[in-house]
DNA sequence: AATGTATATCCGTATAAGCGAATATAAACA
DNA sequence: TGTTTATATTCGCTTATACGGATATACATT
């Protein structure tokens, strides 16, 4: 039976998706909001250093609730900035370069590398890497 | 005597003032949480096309309730994104050019032309200036 | 079909953000 | 000093955001 649509867990993520390429006053607060969120940020400089990253890799190397991260990702992919696509069991997400033009994407690389957070994530990513992954078969 | 200090309304602005140069993953989050409200982004957009702005200015331009605004360029001004000075019994807001450097300049003031509310605002801001103002007298 | 694994979503709860009306503060001036 | 004008802040309230634990869903495998 289908579940009643709950308002409040829609409002958790954005209202409604940014599916349509007209860029609007709020599809651009939309953007900075989403990276308006440390975790959003973490996520975001991990998706610059790779294609494509998979859920279990980020919950891994983020060291958070898988609920979280998942919520995040959501949040991200309404706001346009994030592709998925599932592969078996595994959801990848990309990031969507053009949804990044609001930001000075050099900027953000060259300062964010100067952060604690990020330096660990960046750590842990190599450290995750070196394990292999089911979900990084294909 | 002195009012008690309200925990609510402080967070209603941001935590603590960006004042130190040392950026932060949470100081990055808070710029970009700056940028993500239509308001705001109006206002950051009006005082990119002038050096200053008075408070008195902007209520008009936006047409929106003087505690909003005020609210607002108090974010912001926490955030590091304006600064203020007073002259007389106006206060004058003027945007920090540097802390604009994680958005894509560039993009953002051709993309926001587009856009009905900044047009409109625009149109406003030339409407605004032929009259005679007191607070642009110095 | 039954079970296991990966991920998304729900639920309850806590905190943050935003608004308008009202009030406080600060400077200007009569 | 009292009054006016400009601005900031408070208050009460509503809505949005975020989290962890639990549950639902989707695919894979036996």
């Amino acid at each position: 039976m289908k579940k009643s649509f709950r308002i409040k867990d829609c409002s958790d993520f954005v209202k409604k998706g940014l599916t349509d390429n007209s860029m609007t006053l709020d599809t651009l607060t939309q953007i900075y909001k989403s990276l308006s969120e440390p975790i959003r940020l973490r996520i975001i400089h991990l998706l610059m250093q790779r294609d494509s990253l998979c859920v279990c890799d980020l919950v891994e190397i983020l060291q958070l609730n898988q609920s979280t991260v998942s919520r995040h990702l959501s949040y991200l992919k309404n706001a346009g900035m994030v592709q998925a696509w599932r592969e078996g069991t595994w959801m990848h997400y990309a990031l969507n370069q053009a949804t990044l033009d609001p930001v000075n994407r050099e900027f953000i690389e060259s300062t964010m590398q100067d952060f604690a957070e990020i330096q660990q994530d960046q750590n842990r990513l190599i450290e995750h890497e070196k394990a292999p992954r089911k979900c990084a078969l294909s």
